[in-house]
DNA sequence: TCGTTATGTTGTCTTCAGTATACATAAATG
DNA sequence: CATTTATGTATACTGAAGACAACATAACGA
């Protein structure tokens, strides 16, 4: 079985066009901040080519550098509030009564056959 | 994220916690919508021990991972709104009358020593 | 316009992210 | 409790992420 993961080397629309639209939106803050691409690699500790394949949305970049150049731009704030779990309405709807610590499957109903 | 670079191995503080707590959130969700670590792995198209790490605030685990991990859950409306130029307050404030496509470093004041 | 320089591009090299298997642990279920 | 099974842990492998160098291109300032 091959290595690399669908998911990374071409994900689905949706997550392509996120990344498309956040590495576009860094840039935009990046240069309103008058920074080159190498000085905020040097910020966020990574090389300018990091930094360009943030701002150009490539996929298989590190969840770190990406989130490291929110904060190095001083834009995590919003990044803090990321899937809280007090504003996910659906789960909180389809949350069960208790909070389990597992996952189950639908119980495999054992009496058949 | 291979030869090494100080922000993924060891990211800034902020850094770290942001994943860890975005790791945790997720893991909320999911368990929210009784889904195991592998239902989850199948829909965002990558194997189990890559949602476990980005549940465990991993720095090195992709961008496209942690987006789609969001994405398969539901939880990527907050995503598209990263660092929304209109949100940017600083950067609006800071942004010259124009808005130049390449950072321009100080001007090295050609006349003095 | 002209020189400066930020960014893009190409190519090589190294390291680790992601995968897979196997086993251990612990949490649900009945 | 006992059984089932979701999750953690360990090891090994492979391909791509990321660093670096050098050069090409194009945008900016003067």
């Amino acid at each position: 079985m091959p290595n690399r993961s669908a998911a990374v080397s071409a994900p689905p629309a949706a997550v392509a066009d996120a990344l498309l639209r956040l590495g576009r939106r860094i840039r935009v803050a990046r240069l309103r901040r008058n920074l080159r691409i190498e000085d905020l690699a040097a910020r966020v500790g990574v090389s300018r080519f990091t930094i360009a394949a943030i701002e150009s949305g490539k996929p298989g970049v590190s969840a770190a550098a990406t989130f490291g150049a929110l904060w190095a731009l001083g834009l995590d704030e919003q990044a803090k509030e990321l899937a809280d779990p007090d504003r996910d309405e659906e789960g909180k709807a389809l949350e069960s009564v208790r909070r389990p610590r597992r996952a189950r499957r639908r119980a495999a109903l054992s009496s058949d056959f």
